[in-house]
DNA sequence: CATTTTTATTTGGTATACCAAATTTTTTAT
DNA sequence: ATAAAAAATTTGGTATACCAAATAAAAATG
């Protein structure tokens, strides 16, 4: 019963690593308060608890810093958040622009179990429906990982890393799409009635099957 | 943003609905504080505020009253309580004696969209994995529901209401059953390999196919 | 009816999480 | 270096939800 939501520690968590990784400089109570919505007073009393709690650091230049601690706190509410997102999205029939509000109620919920649960019930999905990857049970997001383009997001941009056919004729098909490792190309739709893809290739739009799409890997750009 | 949570309000609503019709008679601060585990002066207060809004009535014999309002929150949040037990144990496989703490965190997460989405999605399922009626969107638990028994839970009593296949062939083997309607009967177990039943009646036990279950209508006792 | 006992209520606190309005400190620009 | 601007911090509040201890009221018991 013990009322230890600190449902907000969370929240400041994943936006201080946000803006963290967002841009490379630090990160200072006024840009938290306005990334949060919220008065500097209230961000600075509760960095200082966060502080306690030895969740971020507070640098002599008052910069705001997560520990690792804190780092890995904030990738497991991401996690949280991304896989629900997949669940609203894949299991129940929301658009990928409906789930965020939701999404950050449920990732308030209080179970690592489930979530690995929950997890393995979707598909162990590599990127949540906006294209955004989803960290591991340990708060490890795979840096350079690549998946087939069969697993991505329609509307995003990727990066053809490597090929599992290696068969001349997929090959030769490829080169005639111009698609290779190192390409930039785009997700433009996967089209439900045949399973078939359309894809940007150099401005030029080009189809083809499932089957070819599962043998190119890719990665988010 | 609006930090509406107004969390407990659902605790108390729920909880004041369960001693309303558990036992008949009227409930008191000090068994709505055993019930909740609280101190009787944070009930008080509390209560005073759900008065404020509409949600319960303080009579003159001090006695304490949900309005139909709050009556319709309080089977709205157990609506919500039962499905996601449904999903944590159907989906996520756990089992249905773990589920009961996830679901009271899951209960208030604020989407009645979200909720009868869950609810198609799990098939429209009327009782919750304790076997317990799962209230409609509108808050309606429908009286003398009766469902197949293959819908049923095992380990719960029944009455046998009736009979969807009318052939004297399944009429008579009923009979050899001594299953008919009115009688009192429980499921006492769902076996999986071959999606046969067990049950008891009248102090014997008896095994019937899931073709024959889903003829039989029962109601929970 | 008077005395326990139980229940209700009041009072003064606590913790979490917010805010607005100073004030102080630091940074930037002139 | 000084003035202006920006950022940090302090101070005094608010709302939600809790509690313990004291007091008042009601109910039960002999
Ligand atoms: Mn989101
Ligand atoms: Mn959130
Ligand atoms: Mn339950
Ligand atoms: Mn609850």
């Amino acid at each position: 019963m013990a009322h230890f939501t600190h449902h907000s520690e969370e929240n400041y968590l994943k936006t201080l690593f946000k803006l963290e990784s967002r841009q490379d400089k630090k990160v200072n109570n006024t840009a938290l308060a306005k990334a949060l919505n919220l008065n500097p007073a209230t961000v600075l009393e509760m960095i200082r608890k966060l502080t306690d709690r030895k969740m971020v650091q507070l640098k002599p230049d008052k910069s705001i810093q997560l520990t690792e601690k804190g780092k890995k706190k904030a990738l497991l509410t991401i996690r949280k958040h991304r896989l629900w997102e997949v669940f609203l999205v894949e299991k129940m029939n929301y658009k990928w622009n409906e789930v965020h509000e939701l999404a950050e109620q449920l990732e308030h919920i209080e179970s690592a179990d489930l979530v690995d649960r929950l997890d393995g019930f979707l598909g162990n999905p590599p990127f949540d429906p906006h294209g955004d990857p989803i960290p591991d049970k340990n708060g490890k997001i795979k840096p350079n990982l690549s998946v087939p383009l069969s697993d991505c997001i329609p509307g995003k941009n990727y990066t053809v890393i490597n090929l599992i056919d290696t068969s001349d004729e997929f090959l030769q098909f490829l080169g005639k799409l111009n698609i290779l490792p190192g390409r930039r190309i785009k997700l433009l739709e996967k089209l439900k009635y045949d399973n078939s893809f359309s894809v940007e290739v150099q401005e030029k739009t080009v189809q083809f099957s499932e089957k070819v799409a599962k043998n190119i890997l890719v990665q988010s750009v």
